[in-house]
RNA sequence: AGAGGAGUGGCAGAGUGGUCGAAUGCGGCAGUCUUGAAAACUGUUGUACCGCGAGGUACCGGGGGUUCGAAUCCCUCCUCCUCUGCCA
């Protein structure tokens, strides 16, 4: 969430952000938010008062009873009471004023950065990069949706018997090909500088709000209410918040990690005819590289993290673009996002494989992830997270792309990987 | 899962109702000494909020309670350890 000395610092700049993201009621949201965080430092004040003049007298009567004065004790204890009500009053009134503005703030996007497009939609991201060329597929080529069944890799209807759908079964040579993918992208990693780490997948509360998942996304996650855990969207959740409530040393910067887990998305509401197959799943695997950096050095670390996506995507030889999301496409915790898009030649569209994003201090605010400054001073780190790379739409280019009358053709550089050179 | 024990500052560890934000040791930082380093010695060393400042407030696993006053007593939750049971 944004810092509230930063809104009141910066309340032209931070309205104007919110607006570049479609934030409509954006004034009257920050006016809100000064208005109260005055009432609660105005009723600390207050309140702090009231307990100082508490504890004033508590020392008084301790000294009194020392000197075996009860009675005057006992008339001091007489004055408390009053204090007692009132200070109860004023710490029920500011811890209710506090949860307040926590909401106000939680309700508030990230600023987009400089750079960040302006735009409502989709439509208005801008596509900044482009590469590759459009595979030229034979005469009867498939959606990867008939190339499943036809080889009998991946099984829908198996899924939908066991989970329900969008959990679907990956068999034989399918298998092997997730697992070759998920391989690939740890090692290169690896080779990245990216520190591999094995995650829980159900988090609690806290770290879904250290990352922004909740409330924002209350309805999106699986939800264990027996043990109030939730499954997790994406494996930035539990590598990130291993940094909550952290204070880095600068000499330790910056933190790299990468790490694999399955991901678990209700996606209420976002079902249609356009995310057929495996263009949308409840449950599916990703490779997720996360990064913690000084501030100055977040932006340079994003467009390394672009390029390490890239260099995988180009290594696949799948056609892609890069797109520089605009303020009204981005999520909600983001400061600039930059998402990865290869083309599925038999589909003809275009799909989001991996989103790179810089979140500033907007995370690290949350949670109180930190390093000192020359003067000792704690001051908010930055973190930055990337798909790299989130594997059914990776899949599903590579086997309506490399797909030919003999069988599907794997990507040279996964062939150590799966141990065969055709799906056929 | 049952029984018992425990959670204190970066770490170790004292403190069982009153001046305790918390002894002491280690570590860290600054300085003295030294050509330099080590050792020794001296000082310093948690976080957040309010306040221009002086200063104030909160925090001893989390939350709640008792009390004029809680690290200390009570309730509850969490975590760890030991034993028993169960299990990949």
């Amino acid at each position: 969430m944004l810092e509230i000395a930063q809104i009141r610092n910066n309340k032209a700049k931070i309205i104007k952000g919110l607006k570049k993201r479609g934030v409509q009621e954006a004034e009257s949201m920050i006016e809100r938010v000064l208005e109260v965080d005055t009432k609660r430092k105005e009723i600390q004040g207050k309140h702090d008062n009231t307990l100082a003049e508490s504890n004033q007298l508590a020392k008084q009567i301790g000294q009194l009873m020392k000197e075996g004065k009860k009675d005057d004790a006992e008339i001091v204890k007489g004055k408390t009471s009053s204090l007692k009500t009132e200070s109860k009053a004023l710490g029920e009134n500011l811890s209710s004023i506090e949860n307040e503005l926590k909401q106000l703030l939680y309700n508030i996007p990230n600023i987009p950065n400089k750079d960040v497009p302006e735009g409502k939609s989709a439509n208005d991201n801008v596509v900044i990069h482009e590469y590759g060329k459009t595979p030229q597929l034979h005469e009867g080529a498939k959606p990867h949706w008939d190339l499943i069944k036809i080889y009998d890799i991946i099984d829908f209807d198996l899924g939908n018997k066991v989970s329900g759908a969008g959990f679907p079964f990956y068999k034989g040579k399918g298998a092997r090909l997730q697992r070759a993918m998920v391989n690939f992208f740890l090692d290169e990693a690896q080779s990245a500088g990216y520190n591999e780490v094995q995650t829980p997948i159900l988090i609690n509360e806290e770290s879904g709000y250290g990352t922004g998942q909740l409330p924002d996304k209350e309805g999106q996650m699986y939800h264990a209410t027996e043990d109030n855990l939730y499954l997790i969207p994406t494996a930035e959740v539990p590598i990130t918040n291993m940094y909550r409530d952290v204070i880095l040393d600068v000499k330790n910067l910056p933190v790299k990690h990468v790490g694999f887990t399955p991901c678990f998305r209700r996606e209420a509401g976002s079902w249609g005819a356009h995310v057929r197959g495996l263009n949308r799943l409840h449950q599916f695997d990703k490779v997720e590289i996360v990064q913690v950096h000084h501030p100055e050095n977040s932006y340079s670390a994003l467009k390394d993290m672009c390029q390490h996506v890239q260099g995988l995507l180009e290594k696949l030889e799948l056609q892609y673009r890069v797109l520089n999301l605009c303020g009204g496409d981005m999520g909600f915790t983001s400061a600039q996002t930059f998402d990865m898009e290869v083309y599925s030649a038999a589909q003809e569209k275009w799909l989001e494989v991996s989103s790179v994003s810089n979140f500033e201090t907007y995370q690290a605010n949350r949670l109180k992830l930190r390093y000192r400054d020359e003067d000792k001073k704690t001051q908010l780190l930055h973190t930055l997270n990337g798909s790299a790379l989130a594997l059914p739409r990776v899949l599903a280019a590579i086997l309506e792309n490399n797909q030919t009358p003999e069988g599907i053709k794997i990507p040279e550089v996964l062939v150590p990987y799966t141990g065969f050179e055709w799906i056929n």
